[in-house]
DNA sequence: CTCATAAACTTTACACTGTCAAGTTAAATC
DNA sequence: GATTTAACTTGACAGTGTAAAGTTTATGAG
């Protein structure tokens, strides 16, 4: 029992609790119609409540980004680990892996994903934001290089490796969680479909 | 001379100078902090002027989005049929040439793309949308067929070869147009290493 | 333990937003 | 020329974000 959930002036961690409930808010809302007293409202709290924590609502939109962007990450880096050691084509495999979840993240999360490029309700600039958006890139970019020790390649040798993977693995993510949004297909033959796309784009590298 | 101007109460093209006047809105406040009333005063107009053209905002937006998304598919063709006739890889050279028509709309008119895929303030399912929308993969399609049948395949044979396209395409540009956004490099390299991205993938199909 | 300070939180206020309903004006039609 | 219909204005309302001022509590120095 972390919340404290007495009626006490001092709530003691509205900080988290603000970020509970404007997760809650966006699944519900969506990015556009978040809404910051909407956020107050449900941690029970007055709607400028937020401010020390977060200043205005880009802040708090940028700490909920931050959020997403490690659980992202993290979702990247268990789907590689996934990966079975004995597949003929490990390094490969374990890159196709980093998109797939990349994809999954994106198709299971659209709204918390959304977020993280979205940079009109966000602050990119903001110092934890861009190092941890950063960071997922660079989890992508080791599984690049990774393939291309293969051939005895360095990530200097081919500087569009990582870049094409990337671009390749967010446009099927993007479209595909627009897809979903908008009432689209989302079946088991997509996925598969994105997993072919991926695999000849890392056999291109 | 199209604009009445005239201060009579009935304004006589209305529809068309909101649509500029929220061109100028948009591209000055951005998707998000793009406001109606803003776009009434710009015209000229009382507040509540919009509501008989478009319905509320997302009606103006959505009529907006298709405006752009007109000029988009033009801006791909005209790219297109800019290469050389004699180009000794006319097929893909196209194909690529799409993409690039792509990536420098995105990057010269990044508001207005943000929008035609923004779908919170859009309204996707509106008939001219849905289908100015599919007009442009369809561009794209077309272009990756030409490619195929250099060895006698169809898109049939090869379900996977246009989205793979799409996404790589999509995918360059709309980080490029977000790192635009956020003040990072856009050289002319940047453009070159697209390019040779793009060729990859053209490559690979 | 006490008291000053600082931080968390509430309350109030303001300018702004989108949209609805009710008026006004002018064009179109019969 | 009268009436219908559409375009547009005006006014109102609920909702938004944020700034300022007031209240409550934690903190820390003495």
């Amino acid at each position: 029992m972390k919340t404290k959930s007495s009626k006490s002036y001092h709530h003691g961690n509205l900080r988290e609790a603000l970020l509970e409930a404007a997760e809650l808010e966006l699944i519900e809302k969506g990015v556009e119609k978040f809404s910051l007293r909407g956020v107050a409202k449900r941690a029970g709290v007055s709607h400028a409540a937020p401010a020390p924590h977060f200043g205005d609502v880009t802040g708090l939109l940028s700490a909920l980004a931050s959020v997403s962007f490690k659980r992202f990450a993290h979702a990247m880096q268990s789907s590689s680990d996934a990966v079975d050691d004995n597949h003929r084509e490990k390094a490969r495999a374990k890159l196709v892996a980093i998109g797939m979840g990349y994809i999954k993240y994106a198709s299971e999360h659209s709204d918390m994903f959304d977020l993280q490029f979205s940079s009109e309700r966000t602050d990119p600039s903001k110092a934890l934001l861009e190092k941890l958006s950063s960071n997922s890139y660079e989890i992508l970019e080791a599984h690049v290089q990774a393939v291309l020790k293969l051939d005895d390649r360095k990530l200097e040798d081919e500087p569009d490796a990582a870049p094409m993977m990337w671009a390749t693995t967010h446009g099927l993510a993007s479209l595909f969680a627009r897809r979903k949004r908008n009432g689209g297909p989302q079946g088991q033959e997509l996925q598969e479909a994105f997993e072919r796309i991926l695999w000849r784009t890392a056999n291109a590298i």
